[in-house]
DNA sequence: GTTGACAAACGAAGCTCTTCGTAGTAACGT
DNA sequence: ACGTTACTACGAAGAGCTTCGTTTGTCAAC
């Protein structure tokens, strides 16, 4: 018998910005967080802490506790949180319409041509169901 | 000299929910928009009046008050606000990679094969620069 | 005009997110 | 041992979102 673990609420804006530094670096001290989060926007160490702290409450990240520095990762694989959010917002704000969102996603940002090579990838991939 | 008008900001989660319906039916009444929302979720009249006027202070909606029962209008296009929201999480959790998004999108959610040749044609618009 | 209906407006409570200051605590160098 | 440094933990304040009860205003019918 398994422990059940519920998923994680979908994370906040400043909880994704924690994500994103985990996923580029892989497991972290608030250190290493907070200093390639103060790059981009002035913010307390304290407040990292925090916020990790809250994240691994809400099981968005697990802790290491064995250093002093405790080590922080991220609980589900980058692309598991990024299929959720996606799935969510396709839901929440196209009607479920994959087109729509690509669409969007597509117009909202430009695409490279190896972009587009990849993308065309994909749909053959998903339409022999290998996805 | 134009008047600026500055972008609405992101919607909320209750917000998003509402403009579905705008998007959806057009212009509404309060009480158009709650018996929508109430199907789905059992919601106070006034919750759902309290969100629409603090939608049209953040000018995320139009408000007609020539009737008694005001009229509660998007502000902006439906596709504006998609390619709005699509771009926002494409940063924040994609790192800009569309490519990811719409990796995501197509595994989060099942796609016909109706919308697979319609995501094509989008490809392929969008490579001749008609986007 | 009084009453009843329906609608907008207001105000407050509860919750979450974010932020920061401060306190406690463990390790380290001298 | 002592002081310094580095880290975690705690608490609280401020803002925004959501919810709802209550009040105010308007209109029409009698």
């Amino acid at each position: 018998m398994s422990t059940k673990i519920p998923d994680p609420p979908r994370p906040t804006d400043g909880e994704l910005e924690i994500l994103s530094v985990l996923w580029q670096r892989g497991p972290s001290t608030v250190r290493d967080v907070h200093e390639a989060v103060a790059r981009r926007k002035p913010t307390q160490y304290t407040t990292v802490l925090k916020i990790l702290q809250i994240m691994a409450e809400k099981r968005l990240v697990r802790r290491d506790e064995r250093q002093r520095a405790h080590v922080y990762a991220a609980f589900r694989p980058r692309e598991w949180t990024q299929r959720q959010l996606a799935g969510d917002l396709l839901q929440r704000a196209f009607g479920g319409s994959a087109k729509g969102l690509i669409l969007g996603a597509l117009s909202a940002r430009k695409a490279s041509p190896e972009d587009l090579a990849e993308i065309r990838g994909l749909l053959e991939k998903y339409e022999k169901g290998d996805l």
